[in-house]
DNA sequence: TTGAAAGCGGTACCAA
DNA sequence: TTGGTACCGCTTTCAA
């Protein structure tokens, strides 16, 4: 609208150039860009005259006609399609609050920073943008925005659901070794009869832990018990919690003896849920809460938790987006990572573990990588 | 380092620009350049004739070349001055998790979009970045960040301190109203002994509550019980309660009857270390945690919350500096913006409120602006 | 050692 | 209606 071409410094002084400063100094462009720049051969003399005038006239270089020369931006898009269809933000959710962060954080120590992009975008919306590279964290199923970048031509980070697209590069959480951790932990635990509660998303990382879990319960001839959260958010998971220990036929005995809460919710609160229906934890029911809640810590007994470390996703995808954009090469890429159970009180049938709680910022922030 | 000049595509083709184009199609760059961006006038013919080759080739404009002419990229940086010194990211808290998604969206529904610049970082960082402004959340004493881009002129939204300097705009909390609200909601549910937790930094917003705190103690002659956090995260905060309510002279009678938590904290975790020290909610103390964790309506009883309203506080700002950029205008701006107590059963001695647990996402989402 | 000029990739003015 | 050309601000090659 504006097109005042001195970005919004109009009304005030119109903004310094390098001829400018050229001027100023009684030098020519090219001289003052060389020693401003520490580049090119001349006299000290001469360098400290041009850097004096700039320094006079308070000049400060164009960012975009540097990188017009450049051609490119260090710049990475970044937007989440799993909260593309709900109401609130993704920053709502420890996980992708964290994801995101570790995501700035690994994009700028290789020089490269993140732009943040509406959940719900078209190419409209970032086409007058600059991007090097995108990252659509947890797209949903033949998300749009993973098909414009694509189509744009962009190097784009997000979900194995490219797998082998040229440009593309994939890092998924490794649901199936995660899911079968847990279930055995409990197990060894003595549990027999594991729950596990999940969101009714189609989210590629769900559909796979309710198949692995499935395929565990197959092995090992337990009965599935598998409850579905119908919403984001703390309520429908504790909802679920409260049906599934509630519903006729779970006295203890029959019903599960373990929990395995996979959707994202506090804690405290599913603990609290669980004691209200009536259930001591650990000694009726085992838990377990994929979170990455610190909070977890802090209950008596500690929740375990299992993490889905964001920080790895992000870092792995990063190291593969840079290699490509270094390279210039469209190869696609990909990798699997880990999970990190954190094993307290709440799934540890032995008293030896757990009513000492762990510092606050405790074992799960060391030794990560 | 790798100084190809087609942004990571290199390998590939070189990526195509407006005057292949023109040639494919047998027309100038202009008439090209007027038929894809619909301005000029020509035949219909010749529009689609360039839109056709466009295509075909796969033409995307250089979103560069196009600042550099406009004169503005629509980039705002955005950094959080207060987690400078932590490890811990600041998305680790529900607060600025919010602040910062409140604030991008609020950019965006105004053709901006937010870069995001790591908390710890001077101008070379940045001083590539075609930005038109800049956000600092919540900055540190004399921010060096703060005190960068005002000297580079950047236009600035942060916190009061920056009050009165060309080119700046801020927006923050009504600390007193909010924090006479609450204690004067704790008094009017019978409380008279009403503590206080609070972190132990020095920021603004921190300060300014202890001395509402004390004064407000002052005026209705009580004692100020204030207790300060030694660190982030949630155990400290467990551990400042336990210590409040575990002091010796701290029996029902002479010790507190209500806590006000500031310090962001899970608020179920509070809960549980309350009544660890065996005191009732509501019946022994009465509670209320600022937080935007929505955990805080699933507790039993619920409890009740100040909201420091994050969403009011981007959208405010945000429209600040819209008007100066918009305007180009270097006038500063201000503006204080309230919090929102949401009165739930914890604090509330009458029964009435409370049983009834709200909805996941219920009252505060609604009827904000 | 210094400077003129040619780009980088578009957009906009003005003449044809 | 269409196209030549200057220009946005900086970097870089190359000639003086």
């Amino acid at each position: 609208m504006s097109d005042t071409p001195y970005g919004g410094d109009a009304a005030a002084t119109p903004r310094i150039r390098l001829v400018d400063v050229a001027r100023e100094a009684g030098l020519s462009k090219t001289t003052v860009s060389a020693a401003l720049n520490g580049t090119g051969r001349m006299s000290d003399t001469v360098r400290e005259r041009a850097r004096e005038a700039a320094r006079r006239l308070g000049y400060r270089p164009n960012a975009t006609a540097r990188l017009l020369r450049a051609g490119h931006a260090r710049l990475i898009g970044y937007a989440v399609g799993e909260y593309a269809r709900d109401r609130g933000s993704y920053m709502d959710s420890p996980y992708f609050a964290r994801l995101t962060s570790a995501t700035a954080t690994a994009a700028l120590q290789r020089g490269y920073a993140l732009v943040l992009l509406p959940a719900r975008c078209g190419p409209e919306e970032w086409a007058d943008l600059p991007l090097d590279a995108a990252i659509v964290a947890d797209p949903l199923d033949d998300d749009p925005l993973v098909e414009d970048f694509i189509a744009a031509r962009v190097p784009l980070f997000t979900d194995r659901s490219v797998e082998g697209r040229p440009g593309t590069h994939w890092v998924d959480v490794d649901a199936d070794r995660a899911v079968r951790e847990v279930l055995d932990h409990l197990r060894d635990q003595g549990a027999r009869r594991p729950a596990v509660v999940l969101p009714g998303t189609d989210i590629r990382f769900h559909l796979a832990v309710a198949e692995t879990y499935r395929r565990w319960c197959g092995e090992h001839g337990s009965t599935p018990r598998l409850v579905r959260t119908d919403g984001p958010g703390d309520g429908p998971v504790v909802a679920a919690v409260e049906g599934l220990l509630t519903t006729a036929g779970s006295g203890h005995g029959s019903g599960p003896d373990a929990l395995f809460v996979l959707a994202e919710a506090s804690p405290p609160l599913v603990l609290d849920a669980i004691r209200r229906a009536g259930f001591g934890v650990p000694d009726d029911l085992l838990l377990v809460c994929a979170s990455e809640d610190g909070a977890a810590a802090h209950t008596h007994p500690p929740v375990t938790t299992l993490s889905l470390q964001p920080a790895l996703v992000a870092e792995k995808g990063i190291e593969l987006l840079m290699a490509a954009l270094e390279t210039g090469s469209r190869e696609p890429t990909g990798a699997l990572v880990p999970t990190r159970l954190e094993v307290r009180a709440s799934s540890s049938r032995g008293a030896a573990l757990g009513r000492a709680a762990p510092r606050a910022d405790g074992p799960s922030g060391r030794g990560r990588r």
